[in-house]
DNA sequence: TTGCGGGACGTTATAAAGTTACTTTTGATT
DNA sequence: AATCAAAAGTAACTTTATAACGTCCCGCAA
């Protein structure tokens, strides 16, 4: 994520947080910031390893600030590579999908109805009643579709 | 899953790897055993303190045996809650979809057709190649919304 | 028969991801 | 100023997964 787009995109998380009377805090903030400048889903422990280098800190101090990112829908998690990303509209909840390349490691955050559409319409089949779908799907981007794979 | 399930499954596994070449060895027959015989997800380490029982065991022994049945299409990994569950119909390969109680945590396997067609048209319109579609649905399944949440 | 060569497994150690429990600081409210 | 809860600091620990290297065993070719 380039410089111009991180600005607007934490003066977006200041505003949304103002209006919601949360706290987004210096931390907080500065966890939101390493993960939207990495542009790429970034691991807690790598996030952990960038903040010492201002200062002390330890795995809770890095954890609680996602799970506050988590819970205000500032970034998602993708289970499948245990990484964080920050999300490209928070300004209101959303179930997302992800489409994640295996060769470049960009993902794309859809959020896509028919998707959606679908998985609620098979779960009402059996009576279940979603509340966290998880959609992430490996494969290879258009870019890397076209090039031979990295290495 | 119950006893008589049990023998037609690992039966099943047996006649699978035959045909395909491959090697169930009593190792891994052994985990794909402990695997459905739980009848939930269950974690590698969990699986390990069970075979612990019998014998020494370290974690390569059931991460290994777990690679090879996740290969196989044999048993298949929840990403979300980090443990493993048998499938319910290993003869074709196949990506499902799981839908996950957090309430009893009962795993329901699904295979359908219209989540998989608007996953590969999602993934179609943005060029993406799709070759592992994650798709891990929690929520509360039908038995558990008619009574109080457990505990 | 002997000697590969590869697959499966044993063993030790370590990496990576996440949590618990407890203390201290901070900041808003009264 | 006193109070209280949310936030952050700190140390230890748990859980999940992998790396690295050695051994055993079996099929097959020389
Ligand atoms: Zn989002
Ligand atoms: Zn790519
Ligand atoms: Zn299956
Ligand atoms: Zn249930």
């Amino acid at each position: 994520m380039d410089e111009r787009t991180l600005e607007k995109a934490l003066a977006r998380a200041e505003a949304l947080c103002a209006e919601r009377g949360v706290r987004l805090t210096p931390q907080r903030r500065r966890v939101l910031e390493l993960v939207c400048r990495a542009g790429h889903p970034i691991g807690a422990y790598d996030i952990l390893s960038q903040i010492r280098e201002g200062a002390a800190a330890a795995p809770p101090t890095v954890y609680r600030a996602l799970d506050f990112l988590l819970e205000q829908g500032l970034v998602h998690k993708l289970e499948t590579l245990h990484a964080y990303i920050g999300c490209t509209h928070p300004e209101h909840p959303h179930s997302s999908q992800f489409l994640i390349c295996a060769d470049c490691g960009d993902v794309t955050e859809l959020e896509d109805e028919s998707i959606v559409g679908s998985l609620r319409t098979a779960a009402a089949e059996t009576g279940f009643k979603p509340s966290r779908p998880i959609v992430e799907v490996i494969g290879t981007c258009a870019n890397c579709a076209l090039k031979p794979p990295r290495k």
